[in-house]
DNA sequence: CTCTCCAGAGTAATCGTTTACCCAGATGAA
DNA sequence: TTCATCTGGGTAAACGATTACTCTGGAGAG
């Protein structure tokens, strides 16, 4: 089933049949029906490969994600998915499960895939840098949430503005002896948080690093209430740290809303299912995705992007008075 | 960069290149080496487009995902992913965003890009047939976790063995009356598990559906100890509903573990780090990923396969005595 | 009335890879 | 020695759609 099926029915050329059906140029209104409606009789579509090969475009974004059972990274999927599939472009989905030689592996798979771009969440800070340079080379890259090469575009939040905006919060509530839980400091946002932290809190020296796991939530909640006895609030990098730190303080018989606060970031169903509620701060993954929708698209050559978009917290009772 | 420089660098023909690099006909061993050395010089990857055309293959899978925010289908979309990774093919993802038109349109699309198999979990039990079956007739079709036509393959759990072992699991605690909470009816595996529900529970007859939400659990959480005052178990059809039901107890001020036990479905995060982590009846998503595997690389004409897997209960704090 | 221009349509080249087909030389059997 | 067979390699025809180029007839300008 191809456009000579189709130009035979309709008794026309294969130039004629393929300029009604992609609509590029404008045909004669005979030609115009006999052809749409001999496409609707056979039932015909476009074979996109062919399509592809000839127009040297695929309409099909890579998209190599860190770690997929992440739960912020499913949100980030759908909404990624939802604005390319708006314009027409297909989504061809990698999970690097946290793993430098399975990212380079994903990205060559999608790179020898013809994708028009690559949309990126390195898995570390530093090691995925090679990775993403290279790519760029061969096509365009957007680096999305997390980031790693300066060289490639990027999305994501303002995590200088985040960790600001909730220092305050904590500060009105009477909260000024914050301690910082990071995860694996390999991840550009945790990284971005700590560093934040460290130069606006007035404690911004009490930093604890673990890694990604409801466990270390626990264990540097234990931690941090040892070395210091003064904290009245948990600063999590991510909404598991959080839900681990509640859990334990829960455990240790405290209160929530009560003495001790946390935040978290992300903004996971997680957090927001959890009882108590934990506040947490929420990213714009609808302007992100559209953002990198615009950087997918946009004729190469652009000078590098780096686009942050302002994160909000959403307050909840464990940072309650 | 294409077959045609490497080549010319080689000193071969086209045709040798390219059964070297494919592997697809043995050739002397010095113009192996001379190939593939020209090939790394010039860092030659093979056009997959190309190749799709002429083979008439592209290693792509579509898969059609009825709602990516349901937790679980990012859990079942790793597992396909590593598995079909593993076999070299490539995953182009799709959300239908629980719509049957979005469903229509991703299932064309994904047809268009001529992909070699399409996977879906069917939006709805009834509406969702009509795409699965033309979409059958033109390639493989494997439906996974919800099914909802019978002349395309179907690899899911037993549901009603699963349910089978829960109401064993509450007889062993003693708990004889249990109410099932249902979510949307469209969605197969909340009807089977509610079929099954009513055919094998002692109180067979109680039963309430609703939708996909954490407010239906909880509704249904207060409408069922109101009409059967004696309920022992909700047994609930999904996650997100039992975490609901838990909620609603706990704010009704039953302690639990305590007289009302409650049970879910999928064994996502969810109900893993609540408090106190509610029991859930576990699918073996890598045996039914393998599984996909197999079906969607068999060569047609295989006659419509059904396979069901075991789920297995995850035993928790929401049911213990 | 002639010339230019334009719209509409067809022909065939092209995208990059694979593979059917062909040919040359070598090997082995008779 | 002769002939079938086999191996290794090249040539060129696909795969399906698009589009540069060409051709034709008619409209409009002078």
């Amino acid at each position: 089933m191809t456009v000579h099926d189709v130009a035979r029915l309709a008794g026309v050329s294969t130039a004629s049949v393929s300029r009604v059906l992609s609509g590029r140029r404008t045909v004669g209104a005979d030609v115009d029906v006999r052809v749409r409606s001999a496409a609707a009789e056979l039932g015909y579509q476009v074979n996109a490969v062919g399509r592809s090969l000839r127009r040297q475009s695929t309409e099909t974004v890579g998209l190599v994600i860190a770690d997929i059972t992440n739960l912020f990274f499913p949100s980030l999927t759908k909404a990624l998915e939802d604005a390319f599939a708006h314009q027409g472009l297909g989504l061809l989905l990698a999970d690097a499960a946290n793993d430098i030689a399975r990212e380079r592996d994903a990205v060559s798979r999608l790179l020898a895939r013809q994708v028009d771009a690559l949309l990126i969440t390195p898995v570390s800070r530093l090691q995925s840098r090679r990775t993403i340079d290279e790519a760029n080379q061969r096509t365009t890259v957007v680096q999305l949430d997390r980031r790693a090469s300066t060289k490639a575009h990027y999305v994501g939040m303002d995590n200088s503005q985040a960790v600001s905006d909730v220092l305050a919060h904590l500060a009105e509530l009477g909260r000024t002896s914050p301690v910082f839980i990071g995860s694996d400091p390999h991840i550009s946002t945790t990284w971005e948080r700590q560093r934040a932290f460290s130069r606006l809190a007035p404690t911004g020296d009490r930093v604890l690093t673990g890694d990604f796991s409801l466990d270390w939530g626990r264990t540097a909640t234990i931690e941090a209430l040892e070395r210091w006895p003064d904290t009245d609030a948990l600063f999590c990098a991510d909404d598991l740290i959080a839900v681990g730190a509640v859990e334990q303080l829960r455990a240790m018989g405290h209160r929530l809303p009560g003495p001790v606060a946390v935040v978290g970031f992300d903004d996971t169903l997680l957090v927001r299912l959890h009882t108590p509620p934990v506040s947490s701060v929420r990213q714009p993954l609808a302007e992100m995705a559209a953002a990198a929708v615009e950087l997918a698209v946009s004729t190469a050559n652009l000078a590098v992007q780096r686009r942050l978009f302002p994160g909000t917290l959403q307050a909840r009772p464990s940072t309650a008075p």
